[in-house]
DNA sequence: GGACGTACTTTCTAGACAGCATGTC
DNA sequence: CTAGAAAGTACGTCC
């Protein structure tokens, strides 16, 4: 099918014929047939990279040509900014026809909101399920403008952290918008069907990939496809390598999956010293430059692990890493430097990051309740469907291994020839149904036990399940939230002030819960910074530190030494509850330490973790701590005095990682903990004192850069030229490599 | 003395969304 | 109730 042929406006077809798109892909084409632009729904279950994202966009430009407005759902913030940029470059199609402007574009997460004076205004709404579910919360007027929505990633229903909050945006989506047409995207499951039934939309399901994609299973030297052997010199004791070195010489790149963090770290490692020796001048020296961003962009240990992979051509990718080091790491992959990456399963979904070969070192993943696991169909299918570059490669290749033949066949029947499995909805969970349950009541799309009933009705859990089978647990969820203060009334349920608050924080009834009883509990002699922080950290939706085996000794010892410190009594070390407590208290100390300024290096030695991690665990800890302020406001005469200023100071520190000297500082433009520390300690400790100061000295302090800005940003012109010397980034780094500092949690502590 | 080999023991375990109001080193 | 890979350790062998 021709994109002239489509019944689009002229400028669209010729965007389309300008970027080098004539003809469309076939599942593109059975969509096109099964009314993709006629408003009809639809679930496209294909394969990645064979062009969702067109099919997408044609529903959207359609629809905003004939005065509409589109919503486009993704689950993670990266892929947001992703299809904004992909989206902007509309902005040139006249679509809405002479005269009224270009098509815009705004996004919405949790971290970035587009500047845009007014969200809705915007023809294309870019938003992650979470922000979308939020701004519904809100109440968000536009939301019924809605024309179009595009879910990407629908299998994620499947989920059990985040399923239940897409399923049931989607639920209020329909019943808000009732006429809103539904394009729905998905990996290949089992029972695609079934979604498309429940969204009462059609089904494109199909295989197609533009580019082949070869599964194989590594044995004893060889990778067998079905139908045919290719042979793998042996040039090193370790059998990924040398598949990743085969590759190579074939002009491709790798992708390498591995279980866990460590092992992708050690994996890039050990690949470094063979792919070093193959390559050649010009690429050394593009990697070199790498190598010098990544020490400039990091503080810690792991930083300078990745420089020296990177310099040898591999580099790892995981959660630990910083924004930036992610960053360098991907685009340099993607021009070609970094030759292998070897990732945790952060890149098996989501970014747009392909590679020639993908080879799983392990399909089998940590579960805490039943040891290492085979992963799902559905998670290698993803990995497996990252090999080959639609344009630049001939073919794509994954690649299993195994070390017996039986092992071979077993891999071949469950993964390479398994379909993948069934979505199953996990909104029946008390977890789920808690949260949502009282966001469906505040939003008023029920007042009654019986209209809540019938929204659930509405839901892919009552499309799968019969919903009497969860009425105890809905009972239960509603008990609870009136026992808590947030509803009120039998007959007809009305939230209240608290209820209406705990929905919009967006945060867990039960962590709403646990806080305001803690914030009456608290008493005013006893609370230091570890009170509030242990009583976020106890909360369902902080993400908790592991314990690991020489934790224990410290961290118990921490919570004899500062028990009063708790608004509850540690529960005695024997109770099962007592590991639970362990662990929120490791928590609450790393969120100290990050307030108390200690340096990304020590923290992530200190911990365990990474840059990365410390981040995300201040991000959260901020967004509950801000919450916990509102709740305080909202019970000051049930608490303590003083807290309320606690809490607020306390949101700040988190926000700046600072002590509370540094507040007053921090709080400008372009300094942060590190440069506000060095300004106070020299003695200029309040933006008085930095005015009345000159701007040499500053300099000194700060580098001329930085301190000119800082004089423009007090709104003082600088008119002299800065003194102060250059940079002393190497031998910062020199210093950090050459210190021996403790290496785990217990040496801290000592 | 030291590089390497082997067998046994210990250790550790993926990812990432949200509020609010604008910017870290 | 359930695992398995890598890193660490202790000891042995060969030059």
């Amino acid at each position: 099918m021709k994109i002239e042929s489509l019944d689009l406006p002229e400028s669209v077809i010729r965007f389309y014929l300008d970027s080098g798109i004539e003809e469309l892909y076939p599942p593109q084409a059975e969509a096109i047939e099964k009314g993709l632009l006629e408003g009809k729904n639809l679930l496209a279950a294909i394969p990645t990279a064979s062009g969702k994202t067109l099919l997408a966009e044609l529903a959207m430009l359609k629809a905003i040509s004939n005065g509409g407005k589109a919503l486009y759902i993704v689950p993670l913030r990266a892929l947001a900014s992703e299809k904004f940029d992909r989206f902007r470059t509309f902005s040139s199609v006249s679509v809405k026809g002479e005269g009224n402007g270009g098509l815009r574009v705004g996004i919405s997460t949790g971290d970035f909101e587009s500047r845009d004076e007014w969200l809705g205004s915007n023809d294309i709404i870019v938003a992650t399920s979470e922000k979308t579910d939020s701004l519904l919360r809100n109440e968000t007027s536009w939301m019924q403008e809605i024309t179009t929505i595009v879910v990407d990633e629908v299998h994620l229903l499947d989920s059990a952290n985040r399923g239940p909050t897409l399923e049931v945006t989607l639920t209020k989506l329909m019943k808000l918008n009732p006429g809103c047409q539904i394009i729905a995207l998905s990996a290949t499951v089992g029972n695609a069907y079934e979604i498309a039934d429940w969204l009462k939309g059609k089904l494109v399901l199909s295989e197609w990939r533009p580019t082949r994609l070869q599964e194989g299973v590594y044995l004893n030297g060889n990778i067998n496809f079905h139908g045919s052997q290719k042979r793998i010199e042996a040039r090193s004791q370790d059998d990924a390598v040398n598949i990743l070195l085969d590759t190579l010489e074939e002009g491709g790149q790798c992708l390498v999956f591995e279980s866990s963090r460590k092992n992708s770290v050690s994996f890039a490692k050990r690949a470094g010293t063979k792919v070093a020796e193959t390559l050649d001048k010009p690429t050394r020296k593009a990697l070199d430059e790498l190598v010098e961003e990544i020490i400039e962009n990091g503080e810690t240990e792991a930083a300078n692990e990745l420089a020296k992979c990177v310099r040898n051509g591999t580099a790892f990718h995981h959660a630990g890493l910083n924004s930036a080091h992610r960053r360098i790491v991907e685009d340099g992959f993607r021009a070609n430097k970094i030759k292998v990456i070897s990732s945790t399963p952060t890149l098996a979904a989501g970014l747009n990051l392909p590679a020639r070969r993908v080879i799983i070192r392990s399909y089998r993943r940590y579960d805490p309740n039943y040891g290492m696991q085979p992963i799902p169909v559905l998670d290698y299918k993803q990995m497996a469907g990252r090999a080959g570059r639609p344009h630049l490669d001939p073919y794509g290749e994954s690649v299993l291994i195994a070390k017996s033949y039986n092992e071979m066949t077993g891999l071949f029947d469950n993964y390479i020839d398994a379909d993948a499995e069934d979505i199953w909805s996990k909104l029946g969970s008390e977890n789920a149904l808690r949260t949502h349950i009282l966001s469906t009541i505040v939003n008023g799309f029920a007042t009654t036990r019986d209209g809540l009933l019938e929204f659930i009705e509405a839901t892919f859990f009552a499309h799968q399940n019969d919903t009497w089978g969860i009425m105890d647990v809905v009972d239960e969820c509603l008990d609870f939230l009136r026992i808590h203060g947030m509803l009120e009334g039998e007959d007809t349920l009305l939230p209240t002030v608290l209820g209406r608050l705990v929905s919009t924080l967006y945060i867990d009834p039960l962590s709403g819960a646990y806080i305001v009883d803690g914030l009456k509990k608290a008493k005013a002699e006893n609370i230091t910074d570890m009170t509030l922080l242990h009583l976020i950290c106890k909360t369902p939706d902080m993400r908790q530190l592991y314990m690991r085996a020489s934790d224990y000794e410290v961290i118990n010892d921490i919570i004899m030494a500062r028990s009063d410190e708790f608004v509850e009594i540690p529960p005695r070390s024997k109770e099962v509850d007592y590991e639970w407590f362990m662990a929120e208290v490791k928590t609450a100390l790393l969120v100290e330490d990050w307030i108390n300024e200690k340096s990304l290096d020590q923290i992530t030695k200190k911990f365990g973790v990474g840059e990365g991690d410390v981040h995300a665990f201040a991000d959260i800890a901020e967004w509950l701590m801000h919450s916990t302020s509102r709740l305080a406001g909202l019970i000051a005469p049930e608490m303590a005095k003083d807290i309320s200023s606690h809490v607020a100071l306390l949101e700040k520190r988190i926000h700046y990682g600072a002590s509370s000297d540094l507040i007053e500082l921090v709080s400008i433009r372009g300094i942060g903990r590190v440069r506000a520390r060095k300004l106070y300690d020299s003695g200029l400790k309040t933006v008085q004192a930095i005015k009345s100061s000159d701007i040499g000295t500053v300099s000194e302090l700060i580098g001329p850069k930085t301190a000119r800005k800082l004089f423009e940003e007090l709104g003082l012109t600088s008119g002299l030229r800065p003194s102060g010397s250059g940079d002393g980034i190497k031998s910062e780094t020199m210093s950090s490599l050459m210190e021996r500092e403790q290496s785990t949690f217990s040496d801290f502590e000592k």
